[in-house]
DNA sequence: GTCTATACGCTGATAGAC
DNA sequence: GTCTATCAGCGTATAGAC
């Protein structure tokens, strides 16, 4: 499988790397079954055929596209852990924000959906999707939280709850807004900025 | 569109229930562009072409699934208006387990993941969706805690906060639930019954 | 109301010339 | 590395007999 190939072997042929970013596009747009070879090839500016010269399949073509696409988020998230300057709550919230950030306007963030609605067909990319992204989302905000019951900031809280909690409302949002997307009143019925402060205080709340 | 019949239509002809209750369940494994008319037909027991002696596409009968799939949910939402021997604290906690059991065990709790995938290609039924359900589940909750307000027993909450508090959690739980249905430590990821326990007693004190 | 037979577009993918 | 040409198969949906 495509799988096991490593992100900087597809990130140093910068033909593949357009194709992936305009990939990217599409899948976000019309989501994975939606997209078609022929749209892909169309929006490239490319033949159907000549698409088979750099990917397999369309499957391998998406796996790698979600794989490139989170590894900036994973960037952002590891950029957290080191922001010394920072009190506790100031951490936290900060990482809150991140998180927000990342789920709401990344490619990996908002393919979410996608990656529902592949899930039942490509497991291996789930499980790997799971290990690369979401546990390092939750291992990252457990070792904020950590920081701060050393500090005798916070109090240490059960991890799962707190996952639950902080990511729920997040990932949620983002899902809603992409499925109704075509509402006219989307703002007033999802208020992202009063949402994610009001989220932000009761889960500084929480940990308290 | 099939989308204005009344749900009491629909459910008055056993053979096109029976149908519809057969396509849910194929919907939920599958996913919608995941269930072909074949597969359809073939779990039904009778030949594709019969089915538009019932139905005129698949399209409509994916709506109608939807549709007669939350009438059972509505019914329990709106029970929970009902329950005057309960205290202001008791109702809400009763109706967030109700509405952990709707989202995780019933059909269209479970659907959502599946509306997600269909959202951009059919924006009525994502409308209709919204506010035959998630606009009534907001409402229903809205009530039970203006209820406390009258008491003396909440504060007022910002709803729109307190509703991306208590759904995003619940619906997310669902998703990743079916997601990382394969996982072999699927229950040691997403404990249900702690987090829901956990997440009550969050919200009983994010509104106290 | 269910059947057989079939239309026909579009899908992902391949072969082989240039 | 991109092209033209083409494939087999499956998708939804229809026609018309019984």
């Amino acid at each position: 499988m495509g799988m096991t190939k490593k992100v900087s072997d597809i990130q140093d042929d910068p033909r593949r790397m357009e194709i992936v970013q305009t990939a990217t596009k599409l899948f976000l747009e019309k989501g994975f079954s939606g997209t078609s070879m022929s749209d892909l090839a169309q929006a490239c500016g490319i033949k159907k055929a000549s698409f088979y010269h750099h990917f397999r399949s369309k499957d391998e073509l998406f796996i790698t596209a979600i794989i490139v696409g989170y590894a900036p988020a994973i960037g952002q998230l590891k950029a957290l852990k080191d922001d010394a300057a920072l009190s506790d709550c100031e951490r936290l919230t900060h990482a809150l924000k991140v998180l927000y950030d990342i789920t709401l306007h990344s490619d990996v963030g908002r393919m979410s959906p996608i990656m529902a609605e592949v899930s039942r067909t490509m497991p291996d990319l789930s499980m790997r999707f799971y290990t690369d992204y979401i546990a390092l989302q939750r291992e990252t905000l457990r070792d904020i939280i950590e920081r701060g019951v050393d500090n005798g900031t916070f109090k240490r809280p059960d991890y799962d709850v707190l996952y639950h909690l902080v990511f729920g409302p997040i990932v949620t949002l983002s899902l809603s807004r992409e499925m109704f997307v075509d509402f006219d009143n989307l703002d007033e019925a999802f208020p992202v900025p009063r949402l994610q402060s009001g989220h932000i205080e009761a889960i500084l709340a929480f940990v308290r």
